[in-house]
DNA sequence: TTATGGTTTAACCAATTGATTAAACTTTTT
DNA sequence: AAAAAGTTTAATCAATTGGTTAAACCATAA
């Protein structure tokens, strides 16, 4: 099942594919060196010819996951938008990004769990700062007396992300609670992409 | 370090309270039986004595710490109380328990993404069949108008639980974004337990 | 005291797993 | 065509891991 198209691509891009896959589903720990082999149709040896050890394989993986989700979403946070302008397209840039890799945030959520130091740094480095600006402007739009509430940012940013990622991580449970098929849930995420933009800024802003 | 106040408690405990902490930090594949051995102090034999295998162990442990933490909240949901009321205890509720158990959403969404046939049958035959009613109600108040935006049952509930969960499963993000310790993250979680209830009914009712 | 049954220990086992190696095969270079 | 460099394979390794076993230990009952 699944026979790959044609031999286009290479073995190193195949082992990284199926590394990918496999690390995403299992997580480092759960992840097999044979599983990979096979997955990617080629000879166990050739994942250390070309990646060294699990440890380099998985960084890599990790590394191109991470930087493929996160900067797009990242980005927009620093630019200079009022904040419910930027609220509305967070959520729906979020959202839309995730929809298209739809396994990461688990695999982000459960490494960061299960081994905070090997990711943490990553966080720190790339996505702290550019984080920074839109908490600010949080925190200006709070001294404004413009938040619901008069929330804190952390509360503000948490409850963003929060709505936003946990539907993902949380999807077996949701399928099971509300008897729903893949193409139900995709069918849950359109509707939260159309909604929720406009739903976080009348919680947040008033 | 960490020497556990006089023998009191049974070697059986031991082993149990030590397989606790082993596998909600590190998960049923990162756990090592031989960890779990050295921190309960007790020779490696006595697991598979007591537990006969890793998968029995586990199988213990997963059970007990859900048995512990979902039917206090889920009982509630049965509870013959207006919507407004029941959000309100559900959120406070459900805070506070998952307060006193903080590494339990963790280690429940992870194994639930990575070998979800163990523990979602739990859910199907203890959890969903409790929960019902509260969607039913939520579906009746949808039906009268009642609720924000006209949002159906599934995205108010999961609303609902991403608030109240995420938080804890994303501690570490949290604590890097906002540069908390663990004892800023408490005050955090307590000042949510304040805030929430009565804002969770805010952007949910109309 | 001495059987008896449950408990604990240390040594060991078989299987798995990440990793290495040397030879074979293929492609590129000269 | 021959050599060199790069790629792939199969066999194998050492370490780890879950699990077993038989003997030692220890409390309690006869």
């Amino acid at each position: 099942m699944a026979d790959d198209k044609p031999g286009k691509e290479s073995t190193e891009e195949k082992i990284f594919e199926a590394a990918r896959d496999v690390f995403h589903q299992k997580g480092f720990d759960g992840a097999r060196m044979q599983e990979i082999a096979d997955k990617a149709n080629i000879n166990k040896s050739m994942l250390h010819y070309y990646y060294r050890s699990k440890d380099k394989l998985f960084e890599q993986v990790y590394q191109l996951s991470l930087m493929r989700a996160i900067p797009k979403i990242v980005i927009l946070l620093n630019k200079d938008l009022p904040l419910e302008e930027k609220l509305r397209s967070f959520v729906r840039e979020y959202l839309t990004i995730i929809k298209k890799n739809p396994d990461i945030p688990s695999f982000i959520i459960r490494e960061l769990n299960t081994n905070p130091s090997r990711i943490q740094e990553f966080f720190r480095s790339q996505v702290v700062k550019n984080v920074q600006p839109f908490i600010d402007q949080i925190h200006e739009a709070s001294g404004e007396g413009k938040i619901v509430d008069n929330l804190p940012a952390e509360q503000v940013v948490i409850n963003l992300i929060s709505m936003i990622i946990f539907p993902f991580i949380g999807k077996p449970i949701l399928q099971i609670l509300f008897e729903m098929d893949d193409v139900g849930f995709e069918a849950f995420i359109d509707h939260r992409i159309e909604y929720l933009p406009d739903y976080v800024v009348k919680m947040t802003l008033k």
